[in-house]
DNA sequence: CTTTCTGCAAACCTTTTGCATCCAT
DNA sequence: ATGGATGCAAAAGGTTTGCAGAAAG
């Protein structure tokens, strides 16, 4: 069976890039690290341990490559950091982000709320979407119930 | 009758800060380029213009203070550079945008069109919805209009 | 073999900060 | 008068780039 690193792989070699180890330890942290949103920094941290010789700019070089290749996708909380989110295999669009304002943390909604948003600045815009980015910021259900049971 | 810029001075110094000319200088430019995307450069060029002897810090300083008080809002479209964009008087949430992925041009909405996503965002996920941020990336009106001249 | 890739360090850019001076209130 | 605000220059991030050597195909 093909397992999803092979597939990224030959989404490299396909666009006739090189399979170095270098690259192969990037998208292994990438996988294994599905959940987080890190940033070229932390993803250098961890592809360290794999690969000690590695520089921050080989991660910053193939993670550029990677979201070219749209196997990553590259964003911004504001934060001044760039941080990179392996997008769902074949998944049109970006997924969503829920982050709180109390604890920083940030979740992810996979599901695509946005179909009939979309259909409607389709239309009424006149505009052919291609992606999307949606961030919402608020309390998180954690922080909620923490101020519930601080108010008991 | 109460113009727009009074009001924010008014919110300014109900904040006690004070209302120096470089701050003023500021709002100023930000009012007469509502419709832009201004990066804290752009608005210190301007700034210049009616105020040469502003400094760059004294910019990032004050657009810093007005996103405080949510006279603008920091966006980041992924280019490496904050842009402030001035908040419609009142709004509850931020306006959405539009970016078209040839020619480069940010339109926005003004029109809220999210209410059913975060109803469903509300409930499904048990976050209370402070803001949000929604970016459209595709391409617009005017350059699919001259892909159609070019096919003709 | 050839071309691409890597590591290192320097360069770059945007943003922040320290500090002496200035100025709204 | 006096505490906050400014301008300047330096510092501080994060990211990119030039280059000589290494290695994948």
């Amino acid at each position: 069976m093909e397992s999803r690193i092979d597939r990224i792989k030959k989404q490299l070699h396909g666009a006739s890039y090189k399979l170095t180890p270098q690259r192969e330890a990037t998208v292994l942290v990438l996988l294994e690290h599905e959940e987080d949103h890190l940033s070229a920094e932390d993803v250098f941290l961890l592809v360290k341990e794999k690969a000690p010789e590695i520089g921050l700019a080989t991660v910053y070089r193939t993670l550029e490559l990677l979201t070219d290749l749209k196997v990553v996708d590259k964003i911004n909380f504001g934060d001044g950091v760039s941080r990179y989110d392996l997008r769902q295999e074949g998944a049109a669009h970006f997924h969503h982000h829920l982050i709180c304002i109390e604890c920083g943390t940030v979740d992810e909604i996979q599901e695509d709320l946005l179909g009939d948003v979309e259909k409607i600045v389709e239309s009424r815009f006149e505009f052919a979407i291609k992606d999307h980015w949606l961030t919402f910021h608020g309390i998180c259900k954690r922080c909620k119930s923490d101020v519930d049971e601080g108010e008991k």
